[in-house]
DNA sequence: TTAAAATGCAGCAAAATGGTTGCATTTCTG
DNA sequence: CAGAAATGCAACCATTTTGCTGCATTTTAA
């Protein structure tokens, strides 16, 4: 896959991720555990509605999946778009260590 | 540190990092060499100045340091941020991770 | 069946973002 | 010194984001 096409895919999900309120939800759901609009509301200082807004961002990125049990709409944790993420940071800074071990065997010559 | 406290230092590096143009800077200097602002603008479909905005946003939350030498303005990468924000999201998983182990254990029993 | 609970949807306002242009300033170079 | 090169700064604009409220809908439970 090219250089381009990895950032298309995966700057959304950093910028998902990039509020404390998307990052708190997401760390409610670490557990695994399904929880419904309600219960991720609770303690936030946000409306419920609000909340709502949030979830739909980490959805459309993939990094939740909603599943309606009853009237209430449960939320999962999706591992995949943050191993993407994680692999992407890994080669970015195994470049840079490259370059810098490079540069330093360089200046030592 | 309390999750929110590393929530809260975390959320700005995600923000910055959720941006083509500003990945692409990123991937740009990761061979660990400084670039001008001149340099950097090379290729990009976007004015000097849309450029030098993004740079700044890098530079606020501290992905990359900037040093003027004569007349221009050479950017350089820096690590560390990015090592956190991938500690963050090892973090993450890893305790999904568990959760998952200890959920098939418990249905396994 | 009626009321409460959980959610969805629409509209609206404030703020942030991403981009532009124009002009001033500093620094090199012929 | 004069002009070109590189940057900085300010103002402006369009769009997106983030929050709200109000109301409708669906589902449960008494």
């Amino acid at each position: 896959m090219s250089n381009v096409s990895r950032q298309r895919q995966t700057a959304p999900v950093f910028a998902a991720l990039g509020d404390v309120t998307r990052l708190e939800l997401i760390s409610r759901l670490s557990d695994g555990q399904s929880q419904s609009i309600v219960q991720l509301s609770d303690g936030l200082s946000l409306s419920r509605q609000g909340v709502t807004k949030h979830l739909a961002v980490l959805q459309n990125v993939g990094l939740v999946a909603a599943q309606r049990v009853g009237r209430e709409c449960r939320y999962r944790i999706q591992p995949e778009p943050i191993a993407d993420a994680q692999d992407y940071l890994a080669k970015a800074s195994a470049q840079w260590d490259d370059a810098i071990v490079r540069l330093r065997a360089a200046v030592e010559t």
